[in-house]
DNA sequence: AATGAATGAGGATTCATTCAT
DNA sequence: GATGAATGAATCCTCATTCAT
């Protein structure tokens, strides 16, 4: 007699074997993407298992606690905005159109970023994003892009503000917004 | 003791009867700012009836729900702006300074506009600060203290960037940080 | 709209309001009673609630864990023995018949007092039982019914082997095992 | 990488295939010796997996369930109890001795007789106590070392008990725990 | 036959909301 | 109008068991 048996229904979705493992992380990585998105950090965890259709426990087997799952997302997103910036034109400016068009899932990461400073591989994403802001600042310093009163914390600062802002206004409204935070850093950043 | 006995415990606070009500909703008040800016926005509902001394059926009496609740506490916040504005020589540094000030709160007080851009109440409260920030801004202007492509909304977005940014920010970087952003949105806003 | 409104069945059971608490109360530790003598002190929490027909958060009101819960069980037993031993003829024997009648609940008292030692509340009915057989003792020695070897310690740790053993057996089975154990103890504590 | 790749970490453990079987058995009983111990006997089951660092599966396979593992520890513990009362000079008080070093694997061994003693693979295990018991018993009273009226249930009793109060006793008190509970037993078996 | 990932039921706990007094 | 206990849905997480490979 099983020590815990129930599914007195008999609908239980056929184990598809380890074989699903990379599928499903995968797919528990696009469905937190997702759900970070429309709700936040804080969303039910389980609505991620749910919408990438995986087991709950599945899902804990991958990332054992909210911050490793968010961690993962967003070690995508920083996959993405390196590429980017490893472009030898990328500007400043490019970098925060990837963050815009990246912003509902960029606020998840700002917020988990400041919640869990402490979290050493929160740090790891915070120091790749450091990296990455410090060579593309270079760059523009050296083209005379940008006033040299810019410092690698003040990108950051507005990168994480305009990510904030837009995760916050409706979707209506957010190109907008976006327009008016731009033209805001970019007047703040500007050469004198 | 009777089989039919009634609150065996009899340490029930005192029903101090209808008079309690003013005072009661202050507390209520008083007890939410603190609450929402320790643990922000979504802390616990009756948390703040605890933290007041109150019991839950009259938190929920006079604040039928979280909204009505936030919208007393940042009603209140902008009387304390107003007043700061009011003074005919105050500037929108000034204005920075008090958000600063407030920036816990604040907080929570942005979250929910932007969560509830829709609710005709907090739609009252954004019209508060909007009419505050343009009485302002027209005196900034007219003083060529800031520059003229300046429009109300950058002011609100600026403040409410900053009111976010602090709000994550732990305690001891909280100063640095604030200048930081202060120094930016100067930049950002001074006459050309 | 209510925060978190779901209950779409409509069929919740009626809310009996502040008066029904001390009779909850009293269902609630009669409910553990049962619930752990069946299942022991690791029953589900919440079958204590089902069976007493109580919601859950009332059971977690009442008793914030399962110590405590166990604990107000186990100080109703204690009044049951202390009042047995108060009778100024009352024997060890009269004790372990109590004991034994007790068997199943003590069983999970036992298991408590083991396992929680530290726990002051469970340090409290420690004393208490402690005390007790003290007082017994006393009684029994100037009676010269029992041997001048026997302490405190050795009639604790024949209670506690009593009731286990009778809490593991079989119904059927129970009442030759408690004979067989009262010989052993009996021959143990006899003056020599 | 290929879509379609499969076991991408690429850490499984290499399949040792069949031959491991009987050592894997063996590991099994080992590393559920410990966790039990550890643990107690309703540890969770992978643990054992774990520590004995065999797969969930092949653990399955050898014990389909709790009880057949925890037999098979048991019935290495009676092969070293056997082995102790085949000496020609061992005493009743040598194989309390036993039972008081195993004490920790004894309860959960006790456990489960008591909660199974209907499952005939338990039966077994009883069976060839009793026998070992019986044995030593005979001798004994043969050589007037215990009284007449002490029977085989008796002696299992004394074994149940002292394994018990052993593994719920920290681990400080379990010497004077042991001494103590030996000491009643030798009292209340000694010839009269 | 071994492996370990997948699965989901179930237990613990919290908290929004209602309502008798 | 005040009070705070009652209620149960929802979330979190663990773990027994199955099964593709």
């Amino acid at each position: 007699m099983p020590e815990n048996a129930k599914n007195l229904s008999g609908t239980r979705k056929v184990n598809r074997g380890p074989s699903a493992g990379p599928e499903n992380r995968r797919a528990l990585i696009a469905a937190a993407r997702e759900v970070f998105a429309a709700d936040g950090l804080q969303a039910p965890f389980n609505a991620v298992a749910k919408k990438a259709g995986v087991g709950q426990g599945s899902l804990y087997r991958h990332f054992p606690d909210r911050i490793a799952l968010a961690v993962a997302v967003f070690d995508e997103n920083l996959d993405q905005l390196e590429a980017a910036v490893a472009a030898p034109d990328a500007t400043l400016n490019d970098l925060l159109d990837d963050v815009i068009e990246q912003a509902l899932v960029s606020t998840a990461f700002i917020d988990l970023i400041w919640t869990n400073v402490n979290d050493e591989r929160v740090a790891h994403i915070g120091a790749r994003l450091n990296a990455l802001v410090e060579k593309l600042l270079a760059r523009e310093h050296a083209a005379g892009r940008i006033g040299e009163h810019v410092e690698t914390a003040d990108v950051l600062l507005a990168i994480s503000m305009l990510a904030d802002v837009l995760a916050r206004s409706e979707a209506d409204e957010r190109h907008a917004m976006a327009e008016r935070a731009r033209t805001m850093f970019r007047n703040a950043f500007a050469p004198r």
